[in-house]
DNA sequence: TCAAAAGTGTTTGAGGTACACCCATGT
DNA sequence: ACATGGGTGTACCTCAAACACTTTTGA
């Protein structure tokens, strides 16, 4: 470790850090967030959403979250929209911490995430379960407020496919929307809703116990 | 003045501001917005957005930006909301400024604004053609998506209403609406899609040089 | 042949667009 | 009376909700 420096400026600046809401769906396509368990003093050991501070002069809060993202769980490539900026003086009883949210998805399965990452503790959590926990700091009006940035962003973009595995069932597709929504969904107006132009059929079906299911893939020209 | 003092921190910070897209109608009901001249050292004499750098353990940024609304152009009660984060590195060549982004509503009329403010030189120019203006920073990037936030808003919500005087025609308003959207709108149609709970009739005619138009007021309950 | 999930068709109603039309006024 | 903007009625289209219906499989 180095010696400890000072920076100094001539009028007072706040912190500034990003604020990750990684979402995933879980077997049964129910929508999931990672929490990490803070192992330092604010909150220690609360539940708490991914994130640290911006390294200034190096980079935007935009590579932050992405950067925050690959060293807390070990995903990289994952879609990242912002929506939220916190600044309230007392949310963080260190200092002034101005947070920047952004919200992220991923698929569970591309390798084993959140091992070998900083957090030594990172587990998902079904986001209607985790706006129950005892976030730290004010994590659970950011969960809250990305859970509705991001059924906002479904309704009008295909942004749900970003979370769904290589190939999956429109039944699947279905579980997913209703999750992220959270409420049921027509199964026969589900399908014509949904825009054909975002998916192609792999020719594969999937057998199970009843009528096999038509296989998709999310199309890869957007 | 104080003596200079300094303030330092054991890791960098980033310097916080709030810049202000603070918009307006015209007398022929055009989406204007509010520009200052910069009178400091970078980009001195380009026009800019109005703003100004947050209070740390004082204020929030929605108060910061309340804050410069006042001091820079002489409103208060003004409709704010927040709407983007420019946070690269090199966006302000002093050092790394992250910009927290607000637009804000005003009723032209009410009081001669700008006057007594801060900015010396500050004057409303018809968006479209602020666009085009040399601003300084990157706060023509700013203005562009202030404006596509405002028409997402205007679209869910009777915001609109903030920014028209106190009484006014159906005819008005809908200038304004086509201000706005950047297009036409069918008459017909546009006062059907028109929520009527927006609005109480003031029982009021205004007349002109043909058939009078009924005079409207904001529904006071929202 | 039956249960259960996959997938299709059809009716209804809400809401938006286009456009024809009537109304009230100043000149 | 007529031009002009204020204001209404109506036909049409699209799309989403609701729900009845057919298909395909494993047991």
């Amino acid at each position: 470790m180095l010696r400890s420096q000072m920076y100094t400026y001539s009028y007072p600046h706040p912190a500034v850090a990003t604020d990750l809401c990684v979402f995933s769906l879980d077997e049964e396509f129910r929508l999931c967030v990672l929490l990490i368990k803070r192992g330092l003093k604010p909150y220690l050991g609360h539940p708490a959403l991914p994130g640290g501070f911006i390294k200034v002069d190096e980079e935007s809060l935009e590579q932050c979250a992405a950067r925050e993202l690959e060293e807390e769980t070990g995903f990289t490539k994952a879609y990242l929209q912002q929506f939220g900026v916190y600044s309230s003086p007392d949310r963080d009883p260190r200092e002034h911490v101005i947070s920047v949210a952004y919200f992220a998805l991923v698929e569970r399965d591309s390798e084993t995430p959140t091992a070998g990452s900083d957090a030594s503790h990172a587990d998902w959590v079904e986001v209607s379960k985790a706006l129950h926990d005892d976030l730290a700091f004010d994590h659970a009006t950011i969960l809250a407020d990305a859970r509705a940035a991001l059924i906002r962003e479904t309704e009008q973009s295909p942004i749900v496919l970003q979370l769904m595995p290589d190939e999956f069932t429109l039944s699947q597709l279905h579980k997913a929307y209703e999750g992220i929504y959270g409420r049921e969904l027509e199964p026969a107006n589900f399908r014509r809703s949904l825009n054909k132009d975002w998916l192609v059929e792999t020719g594969e079906y999937q057998r199970g116990h009843q009528r096999p299911a038509k296989i998709f893939r999310a199309n890869p020209n957007l």
